[in-house]
DNA sequence: GTCATAATAT
DNA sequence: AATATTATGA
């Protein structure tokens, strides 16, 4: 029975074969807790009588993972005689007496767990963690033999598991059982083996901790280094928090054709340098109920919240602004108006529990990006209206938000307008949909359209959609001027063009208010400004046209060069170069 | 409250 | 590797 170095390198199928010592008096339970233990593959060496117990563990200490010793009105002295024996084993006690001060004494006595009888099978089955944790644990003692090798390989079955983890641990783990470590325990306990693993699996306590409401979790962990100060052989552990769950919340972020569902992710801190991730999903109530935004606040709020009893995971939430979220927070800025539109207020609107204030002006500073097409430098917004005032661009029209990286990069040649190029070409989305078949003839060449880079927030549904108050429409026509296709001219407010009209059809925007035009698009702009956004159009090519101008066509820019006598040009990229 | 930017996710 | 999204902190 004595279990060699070798067998235990090899032990796999961890924790079938763990040897367990039995001492019960009383056949009919030893029988049952013999054959639970049987039933799950471990190894049980059953004993009636307390010296053969103790002989039997003496002379072969390492033949045993667990004792399982039982107490009663007889044996009492000689059950805390094994205990007191056989220190370096984890230690269950059993008895069919309910005596506190019994239960006290055996686990002052170092046993790690004290079970009334009947012993379920599901404890029995669980005797295992007492095993590692023991291993894991040695209190400073040097760790038994027997021992080790369950140290080793638990660590080698966390070791993998952690690397695919970083990239989707969530259902490779998704079966088993929570698995804590406490690394920190050996600098706790000072005496020996008084740390006892909880005698039921952790997963109760992560149930408790994460699954409350209607919502569903997920977890998505994420390995961190660990600060060094640990014992080197426990590093590698992590704890993990798990919760089976429904394969369809495994992604953090559904494909677009799904129904979306409101996530929370929530780091997961362990504390001791080791955190995980977890996602709490839960299904939204109404998706797109409409305006109405009746029910659909106080379901959403009920589910994504992660309430007080996650405050011991301690750390940052992800909050994922599902469409269905964005609508509401759509609502409350426009509910509030421009100028009131200030997180606080949002958040009392939104009525999300959970949601903070920080994740709404986090939001909110996206969404006035975009409803403002603030260009990463000032330069550029300057440049780009010098004909508003800063801030006082149309709203409704989702220009020229270019990111740095997303500016176009194809320059377009000197052009010489005239009044009639200012007059409205027709307006159509760029991309995103296609402009309707013959809008344009063939050798009109759309400046910037090839290769134009663009972010998902044109393509996607995902995120982009929600913040276009022109559905199907796609703003970002370089030198197109772009507006609803049915009105054309900017004096059209959408109802949900979100909060940065003020009633009185100005707009205010960093406490000034400017008067908008309401009629139709300008075009009687004084031959200064025209000069001055001409000047600036060429000057600077790789920015967007300004409003109401469009790239010039092929044959205007040849037409031009011929006529400046520049006849060849260098062929870039297999336009069309005639002459 | 806002903004820039770091951190993180895709 | 680039880009988008969110958190964070000034």
């Amino acid at each position: 029975m004595v279990c060699t170095a070798n067998d235990l390198q090899q032990w796999n199928d961890f924790p079938k074969g763990l040897r367990v010592l039995l001492l019960d008096g009383d056949t009919t339970s030893a029988s049952q807790i013999r054959s639970n233990l049987e039933a799950v593959d471990y190894i049980v060496t059953e004993f009636c009588n307390e010296t053969e117990a103790l002989s039997a563990f003496s002379s072969n200490p390492e033949s045993f993972h667990v004792a399982i010793i039982e107490v009663n009105a007889n044996n009492g002295h000689r059950g805390f005689q094994f205990l007191e024996t056989a220190k370096e084993l984890p230690i269950i006690m059993t008895s069919n007496i309910h005596c506190l001060s019994t239960m006290m004494k055996c686990i002052a006595l170092g046993a790690v767990e004290f079970l009334l009888k009947p012993v379920s099978e599901d404890k029995l089955r669980n005797i295992w963690q007492h095993v590692v944790h023991k291993a894991f644990n040695a209190g400073g003692s040097p760790i038994s033999e027997t021992l080790k090798p369950v140290k080793v390989s638990v660590v080698s079955m966390l070791q993998p598991k952690q690397e695919n983890e970083e990239q989707n641990c969530k259902i490779s783990i998704e079966t088993e059982n929570v698995i804590r470590v406490h690394e920190n325990d050996q600098e706790q306990s000072a005496g020996s083996d008084k740390y006892p693993a909880p005698s039921t699996p952790q997963i109760k306590q992560g149930s408790r901790l994460l699954n409350h409401g209607d919502c569903q979790y997920q977890i998505n962990c994420m390995s961190e280094k660990v600060s060094g100060e640990h014992d080197s052989e426990s590093k590698s552990i992590e704890t993990m928090f798990c919760n089976p769950i429904d394969e369809r919340n495994l992604h953090t972020r559904e494909p677009h054709h799904m129904p979306r569902k409101t996530v929370i992710k929530e780091e997961n801190d362990s504390g001791d340098g080791s955190k995980s991730e977890v996602n709490m999903s839960h299904h939204p109530d109404n998706i797109d109920s409409g305006n109405d935004n009746g029910g659909a606040a106080e379901n959403l709020s009920k589910a994504s919240v992660p309430n007080t009893s996650c405050k011991s995971n301690r750390k940052k939430m992800k909050v994922d602004w599902t469409s269905e979220l964005h609508k509401k927070f759509v609502k409350a800025v426009e509910q509030l108006g421009v100028d009131q539109a200030i997180p606080s207020r949002i958040l009392d609107l939104m009525k999300t529990e959970g949601l903070t204030r920080h994740n709404v002006a986090s939001h909110l500073q996206k969404y006035r990006m975009h409803k403002r097409h603030i260009l990463p430098k000032d330069e550029d917004q300057r440049l780009l209206w010098p004909h508003h005032p800063p801030g006082a661009r149309d709203p409704t029209h989702q220009t020229s938000y270019y990111p740095r990286s997303h500016r176009p990069i194809m320059a377009f040649p000197p052009y010489h307008y005239n009044n009639t190029t200012l007059s409205m070409p027709p307006a159509y989305p760029m991309w995103g949909s296609q402009p309707p078949a013959g809008s344009h003839p063939a050798t009109v060449q759309m400046w910037g359209q090839p290769g134009y880079p663009h972010s998902h927030w044109q393509l996607s549904d995902q995120s982009w959609q929600y913040w276009n108050p022109y559905p199907g429409m796609q703003a970002e026509a370089w030198g197109c001027p772009v507006m609803p296709p049915e009105q054309g001219g900017y004096s059209s407010y959408p109802q949900n063009a979100s909060g940065f009209r003020s009633a009185g059809g100005h707009v205010v925007e960093n406490g000034h208010r400017y008067s908008m035009p309401r009629k139709s698009f300008n075009i009687h702009l004084s031959e200064e400004v025209v000069d001055k956004v001409m000047k600036e159009a060429i000057s600077k090519p790789w920015l967007p046209l300004p409003l109401g101008l469009k790239p010039p066509s092929t044959e205007g820019v040849l037409a031009e060069l011929t006529r400046q006598g520049i006849c060849n040009i260098p062929q870039i990229n297999g336009s069309h170069t005639q002459g």
